[in-house]
DNA sequence: CTGAAAGCGCTTACAG
DNA sequence: CTGAAAGCGCTTACAG
């Protein structure tokens, strides 16, 4: 390559990343050549010598998720002026794979690691808080966060929805979710769970309207069979929130099967503003968070972070939650 | 960390690529020294020396798709056995953001590429054919691949749902789809348009009731308003194919609003078969394409070829497809 | 503005 | 069964 272009291999290296330091002529032949041949540098080699990979790593519970999907979307376009790639695994909600992917992950040198936060095993955390390149937690607010935490709590989640039906008055109130199973779990799920369930207790109202059902990760299919299942055991149910709108637009779809206005006699929301929810009848009352933005500033702190050399303190942002009305809840 | 161990570097090596070539002794006293400090391999490092990256890469549309998503999760299922590693990029549906990307997964040397087929700029071809790696275009048969191809003929998909509309008795018969525009463009899509207005032709009926409304992706909310569109114009349609699930199901929900009833009123049919069809009411009628397992062939067959160290000729597999009969579809 | 030397952290291909 | 040497293809850090 250099000697078609008659330069040395140092002058090749500079024409391709840093032009400006080049004469024009030689610039020029060095990029014939270049498309002559259609080289491309093999970044392999240039990681190792240079000690920068360009890849961030990004661990997720699935690629099957929009929300999750719009994360990785975010975090690409911040990261792309700044020439980072993406190294995207996921786990399946499964806490071994999580373990086994970060293994993965972090033999190719990651500059960074972004993973969905919260819950790791403990050897997983243990290789994070060792590995000596800035980590973030995000999707949710770890109450010991490894380093950098950007997202929302979970917790705060299922307290907001808990406490919206309460404010409209519905007294026999419910939800729906998975059941924890061990290392295969939706643990920011069953932190909306909680956060529910608490908010119910401190209005002395009965959780017994509470139903995890079935495994993780929900669906529409599981919202629609735990949402059978739920009325069949209380049917004078007034409202119910799902885990996710997945399974609140799958209850709405088993409801109306089952001849059951929503929401004159049962009041439905869910979570995460999915763009079915947005579409079906009743357009769906649900708790948003932007997901894509999450991704962007993640990306935007990452390649910030990168840039200066200074190591900043560990930082969490919450990037808040709103409820969006629409009208799969009574209003009464 | 091969001092702490007392042994070479390459014993190191030896004891964590192929532990069988190692004295048990030597063997553990290495083991201990890695799980000591915690020590992980530079891949970057064994890629360069050993001229294996163990990336293969695959070039997506979107990630946004449930569809895509399940040929990721397809093809790491097949390539975990063989400790191969996913490197995803997604292009947005444009062309000139394949060939930008197609350029940084070149520079990663990955020792395989997929990518979703038929379409490319003429430069990116020209990559693709030079890559001396196995290349594999999914998701559509080209009728001139550039290596080796696994997918499903599109046009087919088209011809096939107006056939089924046809012999259902249907006569004005009408589709909705993007409008392609143009490095920006679903060519799948198109080719599926394609092959109905093909086969409405065949029959003598008339196409005017084929729809491209707005940009792609398709989405719920696209193909609501196509259908609204649709409508509006021909208000005697009496059947509709959505170029994919996503824009019949915005067309069944905004038959709903518009207080149409399917399939009495107006009969849909989709391609895709996405978990949100089976859903909702009525269910829909569709193509299905088993994308997990397109993944998960092309993983396989992945696997095989870099195990031997022969070229196999070029080969194509059609997965074919088949029609999901619902209850969208009138039955006549 | 350009280049020669050294080295990134592994594995290959020997040698013993 | 284990190790010393060479080298993968770049970039860093000089030197001129």
């Amino acid at each position: 390559m250099s000697r078609l272009a008659g330069v040395s291999r140092m002058t090749v290296s500079r024409v391709l990343s840093d032009p400006e330091l080049v004469l024009p002529t030689t610039r020029d032949k060095v990029l014939k050549a270049v498309a002559d041949l259609g080289y491309v540098p093999d970044k392999t080699a240039g990681s190792l010598s240079s000690r920068r990979t360009g890849f961030i790593a990004l661990m997720l519970p699935t690629l099957t998720n929009a929300n999750f999907a719009a994360v990785a979307h975010g975090l690409t376009e911040a990261l792309r002026e700044a020439n980072y790639h993406l190294l995207i695994a996921y786990t399946d909600y499964d806490m071994a794979e999580e373990e086994r992917q970060l293994l993965n992950l972090l033999a190719r040198r990651p500059e960074a690691i972004v993973l969905t936060g919260a819950m790791h095993r403990r050897n997983a955390s243990r290789m994070l808080m060792a590995a000596d390149v800035p980590v973030v937690e995000i999707a949710d607010l770890p109450s010991q966060p490894i380093e950098h935490a950007i997202g929302f709590s979970n917790y705060q989640v299922g307290r907001t929805a808990a406490r919206y039906l309460l404010d409209r008055g519905f007294t026999r109130i419910g939800a729906i979710a998975a059941s924890p199973e061990g290392e295969v779990t939706d643990h920011r799920g069953e932190e909306r769970m909680r956060g529910f369930e608490e908010e119910l207790r401190l209005a002395r109202r009965s959780t017994d309207g509470v139903l995890r059902h079935g495994t993780a990760p929900v669906s529409f299919h599981h919202g629609a069979a735990a949402f059978r299942a739920l009325v069949e055991r209380q049917p004078d149910i007034e409202a119910i929130f799902a885990v996710s709108d997945l399974s609140a637009v799958g209850a709405v779809m088993e409801a109306q099967r089952m001849n059951l206005r929503i929401p004159d006699d049962i009041s439905i929301m869910g979570f995460g503003d999915f763009e079915i929810g947005r579409e079906i009848n009743p357009a769906l009352t649900t708790i948003h968070v932007d997901f894509h933005a999450l991704g962007l500033r993640t990306g935007k702190m990452l390649v910030d972070l990168l840039a200066s050399d200074a190591t900043p303190a560990p930082s969490t942002l919450d990037v808040g939650l709103r409820i969006v009305e629409r009208a799969s809840v009574k209003d009464r």
